[in-house]
DNA sequence: AGTAATTTGGTACGCTCGTGCCAATCTGGT
DNA sequence: ACCAGATTGGCACGAGCGTACCAAATTACT
């Protein structure tokens, strides 16, 4: 069910966001009607009303989320400074890019969802199509980074580096305390300068 | 709780493979008290009699399935014919040691518990020293597998080598009809050719 | 054989969940 | 102002959950 009427568009979003913000906090099983309703302050039937199934509303967070942290990246594509953009500046806007912005302490949680949503893809079909996308222009994006730094990438390489980052921060989440960025850091230097 | 009769000893285990087999077939969310009492045909008490919670259940369970593949990797590593172990037989080796055995069609679902284990623990810390260990062995599993192949590799080398393999899975769990196990190959022959 | 400890298994409690229901209310177009 | 359609929100149902309980049965030990 989609809203008809602009303050149903409004809460509609108000939904979306709230439960994205669950979908950052406590991963997917924390998506629930209920909490959900709590958190944006409104009452449980209008997470029925305006969605049709709570996997509809799981898609709609993850939707949010994701177009949330390509704008982000985006920004920070328009404003790349390519005189200033040395190795260590352009790694840590690598790393911004494929993780987020540095959280400090709350980092591992911060990152955390990034790989909770690929796993969970592979018992979700119905998220595959979303998945792709948002994937694919992050993909784009990063290319787009690459060349835009005078190292031009093709898509291998940028798969390449991306899995680097990647097998590196799901390796890393089992650490007492996890430093999952520390570890990407590590792998994505040494990739980097041995080319 | 731990059992003290023979029998009681096998009952316990029986409900340790019972919940295993759960976490391959549906995730950690498929281990219930009543689905793993159901599948190991005994009665629902059992479980709460020989297990304090549901998490001990799951670490449990965790660690007999763990077990079972770190024994896989042994025996495969036993086995190693230095000889017959050219460029293509060597990279699917260290394939089955991280992914385990080929399963064909439902390799993509054979390989996602090896995951969704490494993203699970970031939200359950009681997984981590299981897991820290588990990963410790399998690192030295590895470690071995090349020395033994005549290509010694030191630790960060290893863990390039698998935060390579486990970030192209990761990546492919999203594809329309995903073949982790392929593109892991890819990214690993790349990668073990290129030095 | 007898006693104490362990094990068994049926049952129930309290809770949360997704979802359906529906009268009351609000809104936009006429 | 009026009315159809959209929206609201309180409520309840049935299912599944983790866990506790406890009398009966079994086992281990002297």
């Amino acid at each position: 069910m989609t809203a008809a009427t602009p303050k149903g568009e409004r809460r509609r979003q108000a939904l979306v966001e709230a439960a994205a913000d669950l979908l950052v906090d406590g991963g997917f099983d924390a998506v629930r009607h209920r909490a959900v309703a709590e958190r944006a302050g409104l009452p449980l039937a209008s997470t029925t009303y305006y969605f049709d199934s709570l996997d509809d509303l799981v898609t709609a967070a993850l939707e949010f989320h994701g177009e949330a942290e390509l704008a982000y990246g985006k920004v920070r594509l328009a404003e790349l400074d390519v005189v200033a953009c040395g190795g260590e500046a352009f790694i840590d806007l690598v790393l911004d890019l494929l993780l987020g912005p540095p959280a400090g302490e709350r980092d591992a949680e911060a990152v955390l969802l990034r790989y909770e949503r690929l796993v969970a893809t592979g018992r979700r079909p119905y998220l595959r199509p979303l998945m792709r996308r948002l994937s694919g222009e992050l993909h784009g994006l990063l290319t787009e980074i690459f060349g835009r730094a005078g190292q031009p990438v093709g898509r291998e390489r940028v798969e390449e580096l991306i899995a680097l980052v990647d097998g590196a921060v799901v390796n890393a989440l089992i650490e007492i305390s996890p430093d999952p960025r520390a570890a990407a850091r590590r792998m994505l230097a040494k990739a980097m300068s041995s080319r």
